[in-house]
DNA sequence: CTCTACACAATTGTCGACAATTCCTGGGTA
DNA sequence: TACCCAGGAATTGTCGACAATTGTGTAGAG
């Protein structure tokens, strides 16, 4: 009952290489929101054929990065408050979820990685003051680490296989870096605490808590677009 | 953002077909768990090439009814108490938030409608007592309606399409017919008033509890079975 | 007798071409 | 001028064959 994560296993077949390259594009807007997928003009441009490129449109279909429609194509997702609503009403939960199951589930030598991850990360996080690109990696790696600490394969699979490259879409192409940053840390560390302690219900709250302040800066960003 | 449910519409092309088939197949255990799925071997039963049934396949992994490995093959998933909780902990949580959203959002003739169906479902229900199939048909549409009333895309997608599968699996494979039927009509009954009523807070609570019955229900037949 | 290495068979991944459907354009009509 | 319908171009869905990889069985060495 194994599930495997796309995101962890090197590209060993060429479909795999595409999605991951395809998978950035969109992520970072090089290919346009909203912009048509055409399966000739993508094939010719990463150079394979047009089986792999739709095995790893599929692939993409269900990360929810394009919208397919039987016999007409596929246009990559366009971001709007209320599909960020939804993503963020989705991750509390199932990242409160993984907190609680973290809590119960995660060996003491995950916690200590975990910890040493977070004290890495904000040395790193002092000297490059204001790079987004460690930021945003960083925090990815320290949610990753408790969705896998749940050790529930199908959560494990929705929230890093399905519903991240959205996540990270919508902070990219936001702009985030922001002044949440540090704050952030202080956040994670509760977070660790309360997982630590075994404490799932804490860490639930926490998690849900962390994540809803993360929604309310995105959306803030989000509406001073719209101005 | 209106994300597609395959469920819901007709299956216009050849890989629509063959993956309602082989679902059909794989839940209703006629492709036994654990076994080999062999492309050659499936294209030839269902008479289309492998082109569209590896599209099928894609699909089938999607919502975990088997499992891939590259340039290995994929087998049919295998049915673990494990597995079932991990499920179960999910359902939990992701239908809660469902009923907590549809007390929100679920439109004044939505509820009229769920009223009617329970009513209808009760009737024929007490006229083909004991026989399974309604039950089951009975209840899956009455967790649907009540997903599609959270209108949050992402949540729909997640249930009705990923995980709704092995849910039907676990019950189907372990014979669920049984005691529970006339108590989950109350249950039904109680989450329809909670939505009536708009109180969000009320049918995450009484839902969560349905879920959670039902998992022990099933968990006392698995164990049954495994003795 | 056991273990390793090689070669063979079978399966998966990929390719290019064909069929079916959709979208776009142009012409005709009210 | 606006609307509708037909025709053609382009795109998606499907097919059969080839290439690459894996698993297996066998032969040989230790």
């Amino acid at each position: 009952m194994h599930i495997e994560n796309v995101l962890l296993r090197p590209p060993v077949t060429a479909s795999d290489r595409v999605l991951l390259e395809i998978q950035k594009a969109i992520v970072e807007g090089s290919i346009a929101p909203g912009s048509k997928m055409s399966e000739p003009e993508l094939a010719k441009r990463f150079e394979v054929s047009r089986a792999p490129l739709r095995e790893a449109m599929a692939r993409l279909e269900r990360c929810h990065l394009i919208e397919r429609t039987p016999n007409a194509g596929a246009r990559v997702v366009t971001l709007t408050p209320q599909g960020l609503l939804s993503l963020y009403q989705l991750r509390e939960e199932l990242e409160g979820l993984a907190c609680r199951l973290a809590a119960e589930n995660m060996a003491e030598g995950e916690i200590t990685e975990l910890r040493d991850l977070l004290d890495a990360h904000l040395q790193t996080q002092r000297v490059r003051e204001g790079e987004s690109y460690y930021q945003e990696a960083g925090d990815l790696d320290f949610h990753y680490r408790i969705i896998l600490g749940s050790k529930n394969p199908y959560l494990i699979n929705i929230l890093c296989d399905e519903l991240y490259f959205l996540v990270r879409m919508y902070r990219v192409q936001l702009g985030m870096n922001g002044p949440r940053v540090s704050r952030a840390f202080d956040e994670h560390k509760a977070i660790i605490n309360a997982i630590a302690n075994r404490d799932g219900e804490l860490a639930d709250l926490l998690m849900r808590r962390h994540i809803g302040a993360s929604r309310q800066n995105i959306e803030i960003q989000l509406q001073n677009k719209g101005n």
